[in-house]
Parts: structure tokens; sequence; C-alpha cells
DNA sequence: CAGTATCCAGCTAGATACTG
DNA sequence: CAGTATCTAGCTGGATACTG
């Protein structure tokens, strides 16, 4: 065997790459954040309803209709895995029929920072995108 | 017909999902960010290679080798939509054969900047969500 | 109300082959 | 070197129905 196949050289590459998440912890975060349910949960947890105001604990039914378009699925499911990541407590008040309230943790609020970042970014800058966008399609 | 039957409900939701869609620029860029490999090329390019320097400009193949694991087709993709939004610079110079290099404008250095926030967090608290992820699977 | 369980359509992204 | 083109497997996430 002359040389390595392109499947060989696609295994080292796999090994390489590992490696190079492994160095970079941003990885895990970011497999975080490339759920969009996740982002717009904390979102949600962190600025109200209505996306402008403080902190604030909510129901699953209120974030429900406050992300309108999410699917029960995707909710549990991203809250689960916000629940099990420490970013976000369970609250279930034993009425009939039950009530569970969701809040960011300490944790969850510096998250949320950043996400606060992402917003304040893309008011300034998004325009500056949009025009780009139009140049380049226009040429 | 007494109620609205789920069908229509659902259809409600969606056009008070665009709306919320619209009143919240942040989604725009979410969408944006979603994309592990715009995350991953803007670190790239903002950090070099080692993820640990200043910004550079690279070549196509040591973007393919720094993000080892990226198949042609995403890394291209990527660039492209990056270079479309005005986020990178794509400099083609005639040599044989080509060499492109790619390069964060001012509006992607400072998307870096982001980039590099949310790195940062995940360096400080990472151990906590790992700590809390491993809380939870145990109890 | 707040889920769980199941099924499946659609899109994403990987493999592969070819080009200037 | 830096792509483009094509095919397809697999997974994501939506729809739907059922439960404590």
């Amino acid at each position: 065997m002359p040389t390595m196949t392109a499947a060989q050289q696609r295994a080292e590459a796999k090994v390489q790459y590992d490696a190079f998440l492994a160095a970079c912890p941003s990885r895990q975060l970011l497999d975080r954040l490339s759920d969009k349910w996740v982002t717009l949960v904390v979102a949600a947890l962190g600025s109200g309803p209505d996306c402008a105001g403080g902190p604030a604990p909510m129901r699953f039914s209120e974030l429900a209709r406050t992300l309108a378009g999410v699917s029960q699925k995707m909710l549990t499911q991203t809250l689960r895995s916000l629940e099990r990541d420490g970013l976000v407590t369970r609250t279930v008040t034993p009425t009939v029929p039950v009530t569970v309230h969701y809040e960011l943790t300490d944790l969850g609020l510096s998250l949320h920072a950043l996400v606060r970042g992402i917003k304040d970014w893309a008011q300034d800058h998004m325009d500056d995108v949009v025009a780009a966008r139009a140049a380049y399609d226009g040429a």
C-alpha cells in the first residue's frame, strides 16, 4: 500500500478533531448554544415574556406561549437538559392540576448575560449584516 | 364547530411566533450562531489555529486542518455565508494552483468578541455544568 | 396543567467523484 | 489548492395521541 486511503485519512482526521475539541472547551458550550431552543428559553427566563424585562420564573405553559411555535416535545427536552446542566431549577407545586415553575439558577443567570450580549450585538449590527447581504446578492 | 381544532390552534400559534421573531432581533443572529461551524470558523480566524492567539488570515486548507473533521462541503458553505453576511473577506491570489485567504472583517471581529466571551464563560463554568450533570444523573 | 410515547417527513451533513 | 456536484443515511424535530 503506497499511501493512505481516503477513508484512513478521514479516520485520522477524526482523532485530531477530538484532540482539538478537548483543547478547546468552548466546543462543549457551543453544542449547548447550538440548540436554538436553549438560547430562547434562557432569553425568556432571563428577560421575561416580553423579551425586555428582568429575570423571572415562568410556568411551562407560559414558556410554551412565549416561545409560540415550540413543540411540547422540544420544550420539555430543552428544559430537562437545562435542568440537568444546573442552569434552571424545576419547582413542582402539588396543586390540582399540578403547577410547575422554571427559573434560572445563578449559573443560568451568568449564561444569560452572554445571551443578552448576543442580543445587543444583533441589535447594533444586524442592519450591517443585512446591507452586506444585499450588496453580495446584488453583485 | 364549537371550538378550534388542534390544527387551527397550531396555525394561530405560528402567526404569533412570527410576530415574536420580528419583535426579537436576537433570533436572526441566533440562527447564525446556531450553526456550529460558523462559530468555530469565527473562533479560528479570530484566535488563530491554536485557539489562543490573535486574529489572523487563514487559507482554506489551513481552516480545514484546524477544524479537522469538517467536510469540504460544510466549510465552503459556512465561509460563503460568512462572506455574504460581511463577516469575512475572501482573497484569491492567482498563483498556480490558486491560493485563497479568509480574514475577519471589522464586523466579524466584533462578533468574535462575543465568541471569545462564550469561550471564557465555558472555561470558567464548564466544570460547574459537569458537576451539576453528575449530580443529576446520580440522583 | 404538564408532561410521556410513538411515528414519520424533511433536511442536514457526510461520502464520493470530478474540475479549473 | 480550492472548490462544485450528486447521492443518500441518519437524525432532528413536528404532529398526534394518551396519562397522572
